[in-house]
DNA sequence: ATGTCGCCGTTTGAC
DNA sequence: ACGGCGACAT
């Protein structure tokens, strides 16, 4: 049978036009990774080279999972060799492979935003200025989108522009830094992230032999998530596919989701211009959800205005309508969906690997696993503080990490004192500031101490003295010793299994675990890189975990189970039922993109990447209330829900008396009584409520306070009673609250103080 | 130099 | 709720 007969026309006609430039906007579902795959099978057949092949996934596990579907359909092994992987990945392993043509070394350390912003702050602090004003986040965010449009740090400087919006935000300076981070960076022999593809840029642009090496060997260059590239990686792939112009893009600007991070929706806009000859298709027919999913989802989407016209279609079953779940706490939505999720799976016979919960944010995770955990359904969350972000690792990695790359910075800071050797602060600033200040790295310094005029005693030379011999015998342990083995003899040596072990916290023992599975990880990769012929060092380690996410990190554990992630995370994955939960103003659409009409379009794809998951129902949940920062919050429903034609929408006798507009709201301005016992200067307590654990607000806590009077927060110090509203007959009630021009929503009434 | 306490800001998303 | 950080004590 013909491989290409298990595509519609369309597909098909995507999948076998091998030549060229191709566009191929794919609706949700619409079978996109099955036309990639095809494709690539398509070419393999034809006789093209794997080695000829670049294919650019979202996450390295996409770029996997297809390796072994086109292995399926061509046989043989020639699918593994193919280029598969992000961008970052790919360009990564070009990078250390060219790396001294840009005066890299080969095995350059790749930081993670925490060493970026790590290093931010280094850097503040020798520029004197304010970290509260100069937020690391902020300005690491700034030059991350500077470098994502392949403006350098003195083309950032000379432009007129940009400096211009910093000197208008209060923050001048910003220029300076990124020119000082760029230097250290260096001279730490480290890229961030940002770096892999600017420098891949830099690479390109001043060593046209590299260039065309590399333009000669990807003859056939296929994107997938067109939509999400930023302008540094367009340039990449338009430098590298402008010999042979096999180019083929995939993507859905319905599901563009990471603008916040620089993804350009203009790439597929301006795809046509760059490529006139180019040729379009359209996949509109949605194999995935039923009728009513798909209807829904259109109807979404269809509120925003900047889009390619499209129309998704299915031939589906009309299929269940989208239920809603309406809670009255954040944990209660938890036992909603886990109890949902429960008779669900009990009435169609199916599995836990049934199900999917998506949010919004990390931080709603906590109720659901509570709620999972209680009801004994087993569940893996996906994402959030990954396994390669825990302190112990990274503690263990940075030892692994300046053993290979003696510069490294951050790495040097996170270890030259854990576990404590008595180098103290004052010490490690000497070191640090002055290699800052001079044009000498790190580990020059370290090797020349005895001459330095630091000011160092001899106590405290002497004991980095001996961090860097131990530091140098590792050096000669990783060339030795198989991953596994020097990473174990590292753990010991350095101490950190001993400081670890001593431990016996709860925390103490887990992080000793990680530390354990960790070494389980080297031994295992160890051996397979020894099966394989190689030798499975630790460099080899290093530099194939450095871009790994959790989700390509799977355990290969068999059982089902339900899957919890952030939406972001979602992308690209399909499940039968799922659960999009935290429906709530603020929340979901985020607060942050409340400000812009493109920021709540971006939100609004979100919820229509989210939806388009489902493969036979959708569930919404939104809760009323919400613990935030330790307070209860009161919660409004999305607009996003009212959103959805309603014939979509399941309405039970029960939701029906629930109807989202008949959330009542009560001004209690009337209610409040002035007569009342309070006393000025007193603290008001918390009452509790009946049957829950939680503190909040109730109508007699209210009857003291009236609006415009003013207050004393603990927190937000002292400022005027704005609004009171209140919700029957919960007899909860919420206290907006305005001081130095901010307002606040009170959540607590505990450390409220009333002044007149 | 190290450890402890209380205050502060934090949370959109992630290669 | 929680982690980071400065202030302060040991």
């Amino acid at each position: 049978m013909n491989y290409l007969d298990k595509l519609n026309q369309v597909q098909r006609e995507a999948a076998s036009e091998t030549e060229g430039p191709i566009m191929i906007i794919a609706g949700a579902g619409s079978g996109k990774t099955r036309v990639l795959t095809y494709r690539i099978a398509h070419l393999l057949h034809k006789g093209v080279d794997a080695f000829n092949i670049l294919s650019l996934t979202f996450t390295n596990k996409a770029a996997k999972e297809m390796k072994d579907r086109i292995a399926e359909i061509v046989g043989g092994t020639q699918a593994q060799n193919i280029w598969a992987g992000t961008f970052h990945s790919i360009f990564a392993k070009i990078l250390r492979f060219e790396a001294e043509k840009i005066g890299f070394i080969a095995n350059f350390t790749i930081y993670d935003t925490d060493d970026s912003k790590s290093l931010i702050k280094t850097i503040l602090k020798e520029l004197g200025l304010d970290d509260k004003i100069y937020k690391p986040a902020l300005v690491y965010n700034r030059i991350s989108s500077a470098k994502n449009n392949l403006i350098s740090s003195s083309s950032y400087i000379n432009n007129k522009e940009i400096t211009n919006e910093d000197k208008l935000s209060g923050k001048p300076r910003i220029g300076d830094i990124y020119q000082l981070y760029q230097k250290r960076l260096f001279k730490s022999s480290a890229m961030d992230f940002d770096d892999l593809l600017f420098n891949t840029n830099v690479l390109l642009r001043d060593h046209p032999d590299v260039l065309h090496k590399y333009q000669h060997k990807f003859k056939y260059i296929m994107v997938d998530e067109y939509q999400d590239t930023n302008y540094s990686q367009y340039v990449i792939v338009k430098k590298l596919a402008a010999l042979n112009e096999n180019l083929c893009v995939v993507g859905d600007d319905a599901q563009s989701i990471y603008a916040f991070r620089g993804a350009n929706i203009q790439n597929i806009l301006n795809f046509k211009t760059d490529y006139p000859d180019l040729k379009v298709y359209k996949l509109e027919q949605n194999y995935r959800s039923t009728k009513n999913i798909v209807e829904a989802a259109n109807d979404i989407i269809s509120k925003n205005k900047n889009q390619l016209k499209k129309d998704v279609w299915t031939d589906n079953e009309i299929g269940e309508k989208i239920s809603l779940i309406k809670a009255q706490t954040d944990n209660e939505e938890g036992t909603q969906v886990a109890r949902s999720i429960f008779e669900t799976k009990m009435n169609n016979q199916i599995s836990n690997g049934d199900f999917a919960i998506l949010y919004r944010t990390n931080a709603q995770s906590r109720a659901m696993e509570e709620a999972l955990r209680k009801s004994g359904i087993a569940y893996k969350i996906y994402g959030g503080l990954s396994f390669y972000h825990r302190k112990e690792i990274k503690d263990l990695l940075a030892y692994f990490r300046l053993t290979i790359n003696n510069n490294d910075e951050e790495a040097f800071k996170r270890i030259i004192n854990y576990p404590a050797r008595g180098i103290g602060q004052t010490t490690q600033d000497k070191i640090i500031m002055s290699a800052g200040q001079s044009d000498r790295k790190i580990w020059d310094m370290i090797e020349n101490l005895n001459q330095d005029t630091l000011g160092l005693n001899s106590g405290a030379i002497g004991k980095v003295n001996e961090f860097k011999e131990t530091i140098k015998s590792f050096k000669i342990t990783i060339k030795n010793e198989n991953a596994y083995e020097a990473g174990h003899r590292i753990a010991v040596s350095s101490g950190i299994l001993k400081e670890l072990h001593s431990d016996k916290t709860p925390e103490g023992i887990s992080r000793h675990e990680n530390i354990q599975e960790l070494l389980n990880g080297l031994k295992e990769f160890s051996e397979k890189k020894i099966s394989e012929g190689g030798k499975g060092t630790l460099d080899e380690f290093m530099e194939e975990i450095a871009l790994l996410t959790d989700s390509e990190n799977d355990k290969n554990n068999n059982e089902p189970k339900v899957s919890l992630m952030t939406i972001h995370a979602a992308k690209g994955l399909e499940f039968p039922y799922v659960y999009i939960v935290g429906l709530e103003e603020n929340l979901f659409p985020s607060q942050m993109s409340l400000n812009s009409r493109d920021d709540l379009e971006e939100e609004r794809r979100l919820f229509y990447v989210a939806i388009t998951r489902a493969e036979k129902k959708a569930t919404l949940s939104y809760s009323t209330t919400r613990y935030k920062w330790g307070n209860l919050a009161y919660c409004e429903p999305s607009r996003f829900l009212k959103e959805i034609n309603e014939k979509y929408i399941e309405t039970t006798e029960k939701s029906k008396d629930e109807n989202l507009s008949n959330v009542k709201k009560i001004n209690l301005e009337n209610n409040i009584n002035k007569s009342n016992l309070f006393n000025s200067g007193n603290f008001t307590k918390v009452k509790k409520e009946i049957g829950s654990d939680e503190s909040s607000f109730i109508s007699d806590d209210l009857k003291i306070l009236k609006t415009g009077m003013n207050v004393e927060h603990q927190r937000f110090g002292i400022g005027k009673v704005m609004d009171l509203e209140g919700e029957f007959p919960n007899k909860k009630a919420t206290v907006f609250f305005q001081n130095a021009g901010e307002k606040h929503l009170l959540l607590q009434f505990a450390k409220l103080k009333i002044i007149d």
